[in-house]
DNA sequence: ACAATAGAGAACAAAAAGAGAACAGAAAAT
DNA sequence: ATTTTCTGTTCTCTTTTTGTTCTCTATTGT
């Protein structure tokens, strides 16, 4: 689903003061954070963050919080498609897989179904599953999922440029290099397994 | 179709600023960038770029959206640093591995290391892990760990010709395919499916 | 003269955003 | 326990924004 401009805002508002949190926000609050004079406006746009994955409703009458991921007992979750246009973030129930701890890291991993063919070059083929180490940064020449603009998630080589900005490189002689100031890119982890079936 | 000048001048800003875009711009921004006063106007050429295939618009009312550049591929062969014209062993892990069922086929199944670079353009790399189910024939088409003489081992795709011979396909436009009469290649498998670390 | 290109501006329908009232349940205060 | 306050939720209504369509005018090139 795809997020209005109104509610990109209040997201990235949500988004940059959650570490100020001690209490969740009311939604008079965020009303007055935001120049809202209706509760019933704000939570119009709520709950599409909610229906979109992005926040989550607290029990009773306490406020939302934003969505953290936690680790499974047993095997990984399975989030569904990187590069489908919707934020990690955004698949509500993944269903769990087992993985060989030979294929894991010792932190904590996910795994994503590769869509399209960006990263063909080094042999990661549309369909493919890959584990990916939940991590918010990487060191330069990585292979990471970033996520540009809450919006795309995507599998590329990750290059830190000298002056703050970020290139995300594609494994693929087709396909050019994007470069993003570094606000707009979020690392969501780094690649560590692949797993094809035929 | 051919564009106009105005309609490349726009074409062109709006692939400028494509990647400060955190959302499609709106026709009012497009204007007030362009100098223009009139969306009218505007539209009138933003519905050539449509046409032109250039420009995708936007369910709903939120813009439009630069479709995705795909440069003509010129075809340019990667030059790999292929010297073996040979079939590429395969080596057996000493010992055992655990794999997930969904990884496996219902029959008995091996892993092999994956050493060379004769199957690179299906995904298939140097070092990976490959798990096949044993077997002594394949249906044509299928990728098959084969036998040659008795000696090497190499994973390639079959194709049982009519003439009773037995042709190896490489998946590396480098590499040229390989016959054989029947009684010198033994099939030893066929690829179920793929593991591999970073 | 004619056609193509470019722009302005009005008008319209639909979407998005917001205001405000009303309500039920939880928490806090009495 | 009872009342009061606060919170999330739901509803209707209005305003603003946005893409689209239309007509009209000016400019340019052949």
């Amino acid at each position: 689903m795809k997020l209005t401009r109104r509610q990109q805002e209040i997201y990235n508002h949500l988004h940059h003061n959650a570490e100020h949190f001690t209490h969740p926000p009311t939604y008079d609050e965020l009303c007055h954070e935001l120049g809202l004079s209706s509760r019933g406006s704000l939570h119009k746009h709520i709950q599409a963050l909610i229906d979109a994955g992005l926040v989550e409703p607290m029990a009773g009458r306490q406020g939302i919080r934003l969505v953290e991921w936690e680790q499974a007992d047993a095997g990984i979750p399975h989030l569904g498609a990187i590069a489908a246009g919707r934020p990690i973030e955004a698949i509500a129930q993944p269903d769990f897989l087992e993985v060989p701890d030979f294929m894991l890291s010792q932190y904590p991993c996910y795994a994503l179904t590769v869509k399209g063919e960006s990263m063909i070059d080094i042999g990661i083929m549309d369909g493919d599953l890959v584990v990916i180490e939940k991590r918010d940064s990487a060191r330069d020449g990585e292979i990471v999922v970033a996520l540009i603009n809450n919006e795309e998630a995507t599998l590329k080589r990750l290059q830190n440029n000298s002056d703050g900005s970020v290139t995300l490189l594609p494994e693929n002689s087709t396909m050019e290099p994007m470069n993003y100031p570094t606000e707009q890119v979020q690392v969501q982890g780094v690649l560590v397994s692949l797993l094809r079936r035929y």
